[in-house]
DNA sequence: ACAATAAAATGAATTCAGTTCATTTATCTT
DNA sequence: AAGATAAATGAACTGAATTCATTTTATTGT
């Protein structure tokens, strides 16, 4: 009905912005048009507003993309500890972190060296998982290590579902890489997508690994 | 001496632009300066051109940031193949694989999506390592699937590496924290670099696993 | 209740990167 | 020798992030 109204300067009566309705915003134009439509311009017209009034909340779009992250991280389900044995639910969780990014590839970087001060529920998901590993007995020394370990991982593995499926063909180089051509073949044949099967086997490996050697005495 | 004479508009005498030249100044300008310098008018200057000039030899930036991996892959090293047995092998392989992409972070997203056919020496590399795992006696179908884990993990570990140095810092939650303020303190107090020490346990976590997993019989 | 200060908008302007285009000169092909 | 192609220049375009002067309104301290 009243989308008119064509505000003039100044501060309004009531504030338009604010964090939870900037952040919102944002996560949807990123989720329906993509990161690539996630620009100031087009958050700020999505919100009804001028784009340099976003400045008067957030410091920079890096900051925006945190903030973000921080709402997306919502997502990851950390409830499978209350309930799984440690190695089933380090799976679970690892899954769930992984396929929830891999919607947000472009929020990786940006998590991936972001201090947990700045990003409260991920600091509360470390505590989640940092609490199952030593009630599992792990060493408290391999705690971080572990965990640090898995989300490297989990954040290539994000990554890589990018790939394109073609991306390992090398018809033009086929004499040369007989090996490697053979065993894409063979990949193929299993018709399992390359990536949700490496994530898979990758995730077996190293979380078995990681509670083996890592244990106590 | 002569590094007057701005040259006019038109074809030189002799071409000043090649793929090599383009490919080894952007690198050098991106090992000397860091990532944010290699911008395509700095990238122009060093090569002593007009920035559009680059254009008559690479379509686009990301096309140039594609060069220049496959330049920086030669620095990974694949000879540990030929002397060690094949865990070893493939840890050495991989820390040196990490190791050279913590150098150039940048490179990263846009290799982790790159087809293989696009990039001659990289095909070499998993013709190298697949030809060792297949030796090793791992089966067919598993290969890839190994390879592309332990790359995700390499990725994912090599732009750990920029992760600030107190990423872990949570004073002000620490009372809702515990578990994972203790973990911090305690990997701390090893003394070892959190990132190379989560690199080596995730590492050889993985190893042994894939190798075990997928071994025929 | 009032003056001063701070907050929250607008819109114009700045910066800077990547890229395109018209033009010029030289080389290569037929 | 002509025409096509290649490889430069320099100016201009596009789009994104960000800043700034200005305006209006709200909040705060006395």
């Amino acid at each position: 009905m009243s989308e008119e109204a064509p505000r003039r300067a100044g501060r309004p009566r009531r504030a338009v912005l604010t964090r939870e309705r900037i952040t919102s915003h944002a996560l949807e134009l990123a989720s329906a048009d993509g990161y690539e439509a996630l620009t100031m311009q087009r958050l700020a017209k999505s919100l009804g507003v001028a784009a340099s009034a976003l400045y008067n909340h957030v410091s920079s779009k890096h900051d925006l993309l945190q903030w973000v992250q921080e709402l997306v991280m919502t997502d990851v389900d950390t409830s499978v500890f209350d309930t799984l044995e440690i190695s089933e639910a380090l799976v679970e969780w690892a899954t769930s972190y992984r396929n929830v990014f891999a919607q947000h590839i472009p929020l990786v970087p940006v998590i991936a060296v972001l201090p947990v001060s700045d990003s409260p529920r991920t600091l509360k998901m470390y505590e989640r998982v940092a609490e199952a590993l030593r009630d599992y007995g792990l060493k408290d020394e391999a705690i971080i290590p572990t965990i640090v370990a898995l989300e490297s991982f989990i954040f290539g593995s994000a990554m890589d579902t990018a790939a394109p499926h073609d991306i390992f063909d090398a018809r033009d180089h086929k004499d040369a890489t007989p090996n490697f051509t053979q065993a894409v073949s063979d990949q193929r044949a299993t018709g399992r997508n390359t990536s949700d099967d490496s994530f898979q086997r990758g995730l077996q490996a190293m979380v078995a690994g990681l509670l083996a050697a890592g244990s106590k005495k």
